[in-house]
DNA sequence: TGTACATCAGTGAACGCGCGTTCACTGATGTAC
DNA sequence: TGTACATCAGTGAACGCGCGTTCACTGATGTAC
């Protein structure tokens, strides 16, 4: 190999970040620094030339899970503010069931937040998805803390259920909670 | 050692997949055979005289976690039928938040699941658990299921952000939108 | 601008460690008579 | 009921393997002149 230019090597760096944000999300923290780097089309040995250790990854791979969720269709705002019923809609899909690693963050890490994987950096981070999460629910009178529940609570539970009919009625159920119309 | 009676040997196993109902829910699929062994005051070499593989026994462990549940208070039913309003509240507590081991298993293992650890027979276990649960909180318009996901989504969350205010919002948010006279 | 040398991103072998699983061994339990 | 022997639950060392991390090496990049 020999040397790379410092752009190559920060664009490297990056890919890495940007993988370990996806791999983290789909298979929790236990995916291993040979796949984080073989995803990135890269090989294990230089990844302590980029981090301090997988730990300090996972800290950056949480920034980039939530910065890539503000993008997401569910992440879209009502003309009011807060979530329209279509981002409701999208974040309660199928697509987003099914698609882990680019979905929402609190989703798909509490469990391995809770379990202390991550340490108290992270796990900060973390809360402020949540408190934000809610923020974008909540209205004049309610916090929508009691909403995100339902909407993560259902996310979650629909992919534990993802090949039983139960996984389907879990969304439906759960969007038609939450709709304004309803 | 040498040999131990046939009544010692079953309950020495039991003591195993009961440790294992605890230790999975409380650490997830990863502990090892040592901890589990471990914990159940045994070594880890006599484990398989008792199970076909570590797999095999987490299949064990969902059935004995779901008969623990069946008689914890968040499972006492009301009068009508279905989950009382101290039910939920058991459910939504601090006590439950922090008592991960003994506590539901739906909550406690769903990513885990989701992430298809445990095969099929696991996750057919685990569907049915989430449709019972569903159930007792069912009434004669309501198939349960929403309400099931804010208040599972609840105890997740909660225990995600355990060291925050935030933890105990959750909770309280979502006792007021679950009981009855709310 | 061109040349000589230092830097350091990436490679691949190696480290110690803990994992799930296997196995020879043990001796009290269970059984055949 | 008592004796002789087979069984097998539990032990602890060992297996191969994958893990996170370290390291000597490489050669193109970056820099000093």
């Amino acid at each position: 190999m020999g040397r790379v230019s410092q752009a190559q090597a920060q664009e490297n760096r990056q890919r890495v970040v940007r993988a370990a944000a996806e791999l983290f999300r789909e298979r929790g923290p236990q995916v291993s620094v040979v796949d984080l780097m073989k995803e990135s089309g890269l090989t294990h040995g230089g990844f302590y030339k980029q981090f301090a250790s997988k730990e300090a990854l996972f800290e950056e791979a949480m920034t980039q899970a939530f910065e890539d969720a503000a993008t997401h269709p569910y992440r879209q705002p009502a003309a009011a503010g807060g979530l329209s019923d279509e981002a409701i809609a999208a974040y309660l899909s199928v697509e987003h069931r099914d698609a882990v690693a680019k979905g929402c963050p609190v989703a798909a890490l509490a469990t391995d937040i809770a379990r202390g994987h991550g340490g108290s950096a992270v796990q900060d981070q973390y809360s402020d998805g949540v408190a934000q999460l809610a923020q974008l629910l909540a209205t004049d009178d309610d916090d929508g803390l009691s909403r995100m529940c339902t909407m993560v609570g259902a996310l979650i539970l629909a992919r534990a259920t993802r090949d039983t009919e139960l996984s389907q009625a879990i969304l439906t159920a759960a969007r038609a909670t939450l709709s304004t119309s309803g």
